[in-house]
DNA sequence: TATTGTTATACTCTATAACTATA
DNA sequence: TATAGTTATAGAGTATAACAATA
């Protein structure tokens, strides 16, 4: 906390007003859409006790349901990370058993990602998490319309910056 | 990439649109959160070729012009990180020649931060890129009205859930 | 030559806990 | 006891580059 005004040089500053401080950093999206973010992912981890519950894994179960049989690169590419990133990640999924991984028959170089019947009941129960989440979410912007045009925002800024 | 549509096992995919796809994962607020503020933050640091302009430099420099004497402890709770982060980002500020530290004299445990002239010249070049990049930023949503609204969102987030 | 996936490595950003010195 | 700041350390989360196997 600090002062309640500007241009106080003095020994003892005054504590800051607990409610949201009109600084010159929180006037900039980049500031506030980095605390926005901290903020919603953190209530999504906690949404459950669930400790699979990590917004990466539930997106990559998510990307493998649409998309069965898909590259570990091109699941990389839907979820914005690095084939790289995403070894381990799948490596941690095959290993607790919600995963499986078949070598391509005609590109042995590439593998073909599936759900085990345990990865779709983890991803079930993720998406009701998660949809709490989400109705969480439109309830603190306001009405299903704003929180629709706050989606439309982030793509367009996706779009734009990405 | 990945397939065009959803369950197809072959061996070789098709190649996703370009386009966003219509993910399950895109249709929650916390993937795109993610994304926009990894864009946003990317852009922000790429805006000038100063590679002082980092958003963490830029947000202590606004806070302490704007609070000066402020304590490292409240500087922290005004950028929302922990006195044990802040502590290498002034001494690095401190190095640079950009803030100037004082130990308090009444309460001699606590220093009190003010901007050195260099640091007041290097805010002020970063205010004009931080306008610039707001100016992409409302470009990119749309209109300065729809940007508002946009930062209205957030705030409800942070407020929520923060 | 190009690509898939793995590995080694390193970087950024951050917090917790233990500590010193003050209060 | 409590607080301001420092330090040591650790942990997410991520990417780059070099590599082997395959195309």
């Amino acid at each position: 906390m600090a002062h309640d005004d500007a241009a106080v040089a003095g020994d003892t500053p005054d504590p800051v007003p607990q409610d949201t401080p009109f600084d010159e950093v929180s006037s900039h999206v980049v500031f506030r859409l980095r605390l926005a973010h901290e903020a919603v992912f953190r209530a999504f981890a906690q949404e459950t006790n669930d400790p699979d519950l990590k917004p990466r894994v539930f997106s990559a179960l998510s990307v493998i349901a649409q998309y069965p049989g898909i590259s570990q690169s091109d699941l990389g590419a839907h979820i914005g990370r690095d084939k790289s990133t995403v070894t381990p990640l799948i490596a941690e999924l095959i290993a607790s058993g919600h995963v499986a991984r078949e070598q391509g028959s005609s590109d042995r170089r590439s593998f073909h990602l599936t759900l085990t019947s345990l990865g779709h009941d983890l991803l079930h129960r993720q998406r009701q998490s998660a949809r709490r989440h989400e109705a969480r979410i439109a309830a603190a912007i306001g009405t299903s319309e704003a929180k629709a045009e706050f989606m439309r925002s982030l793509d367009r800024l996706i779009a734009v910056f990405g």
